[in-house]
DNA sequence: CTCTCTTGACTTGTATGGTAGTATGCCAGA
DNA sequence: TCTGGCATACTACCATACAAGTCAAGAGAG
């Protein structure tokens, strides 16, 4: 059985199995918000809604638990998990941790194709200003991606990528505050560090924009206090 | 609702769900190298080995799947993931960053009540000297769970111990080779530090302690090739 | 002997049925 | 009005059945 939104010419080249399809469109609804905290979702429901078995959902619920996003009530219900300031806080805190020694690494030999590249990503990213806010994400974590790559650190990326869902629940309910244009400027004060080999600068750089991100998260828990724990 | 003065753990057993348990076994089963890396398990197998049906192995192989100990490839066969070099030192990458922003956080303010505990500790790992390899592993393993915890960092203790179970299988392979004494060493030496507030010789430290635990990767790697990528 | 095709014994993926725990609301009784 | 008991309608958990892909051994043709 397949999810509506594949044709059947993609399912020829790559077969993805209902639980991985399950699993993005959840999590992407998750994060969008189209699911708020603490909503309250079963398995069957979602089962009938998708015209799947509750097997395959049950396991992308499962994946979800793992990562943060549902709560799993044995015998009760399975909720969306509500947002913990401690949860999100933490996984700054890793993510910073990471991405500092990342670009500091970058920073002790930068490559030239590296730098290009970035640029050509700032390029674009400055194109975006003033557009919405979904399209600079992906651009965001695109740049975020390519620093993490750049250092040969894929492995570690994934747990980043984890560390970011937590962190881009609460950005989309700040897409009101947050200035694109502020946060491109980070990213070319961060690459100019990184390509002028300054280590100390790129990680302060870095450090200082990833604080930055959810600079107004009392503020979000103020507006949306249903939706934290 | 509970009343008042009773014990809760008196009233209501603990049940542990089937899949839970399965994971926790496997989990340790494959790190303590009982499972070899590229050793084949079916659902099947597992379940009857252990009396139940394949549905609640299948979800605890998810579960290890997504924490990169179990390759699962469908239709084929599931497969202890064979150690790759660049997952076990992107572990080690992520980790050191991760305690190395803690340590220096706990030095900024070292609270006297983390600091007696963690010599206490420091004790004890004395004791265990020239003792067996899995009890000083246990031992660093709430050593390095107090440093989290101390700073407040629960939430990222739960990444760091995903990034050990990485380490720890190499650990379990190089039991021959490392030193518990020049480890718990190192541990003393940063606990000083932490009590000195001297966050720089701290990160220091606790940089160097993660470094040397995979001292003889390479070695391990020569004495069991199968075992890898 | 070599190549091709078929068959069947595996594997994991998905669907469905049954069970026990939990919440809820009705209703009798105080 | 309030309380306790109970039927009922959920829930997730686990078991079982079926479907579909993979792979290797072996029969048979060239």
């Amino acid at each position: 059985m397949q999810l509506a939104g594949l044709d059947a010419a993609s399912l020829q080249t790559v077969r993805v199995s209902v639980v991985d399809q399950l699993y993005a469109t959840l999590r992407g609804a998750i994060i969008d918000n189209d699911l708020s905290p603490g909503a309250r979702i079963s398995e069957a429901e979602i089962a009938q809604h998708y015209g799947v078995s509750r097997q395959p959902v049950r396991e992308a619920f499962i994946k979800l638990a793992n990562e943060g996003l549902l709560e799993i009530r044995p015998q009760r219900g399975t909720f969306v998990a509500k947002i913990s300031l401690s949860a999100v806080m933490d996984a700054r805190f890793v993510r910073e941790a990471v991405e500092a020694d990342i670009v500091k690494l970058l920073a002790t030999d930068p490559a030239p194709a590296l730098i290009a590249d970035l640029n050509d990503q700032l390029a674009r990213q400055r194109g975006i200003i003033g557009g919405s806010a979904r399209d600079f994400m992906e651009a965001d974590e695109a740049f975020h991606h390519t620093l993490a790559a750049g250092a040969g650190k894929e492995n570690a990326w994934r747990v980043i990528v984890e560390m970011k869902a937590q962190m881009d629940r609460v950005r989309f309910l700040s897409s009101v505050h947050f200035s694109v244009a502020r946060l491109v400027d980070q990213h070319t004060t961060l690459v100019e560090a990184i390509a002028a080999g300054d280590g100390a600068r790129a990680e302060q750089s870095i450090r200082a924009h990833l604080k930055g991100i959810l600079h107004d998260l009392p503020v979000i828990e103020q507006e949306h206090p249903e939706y934290f724990r």
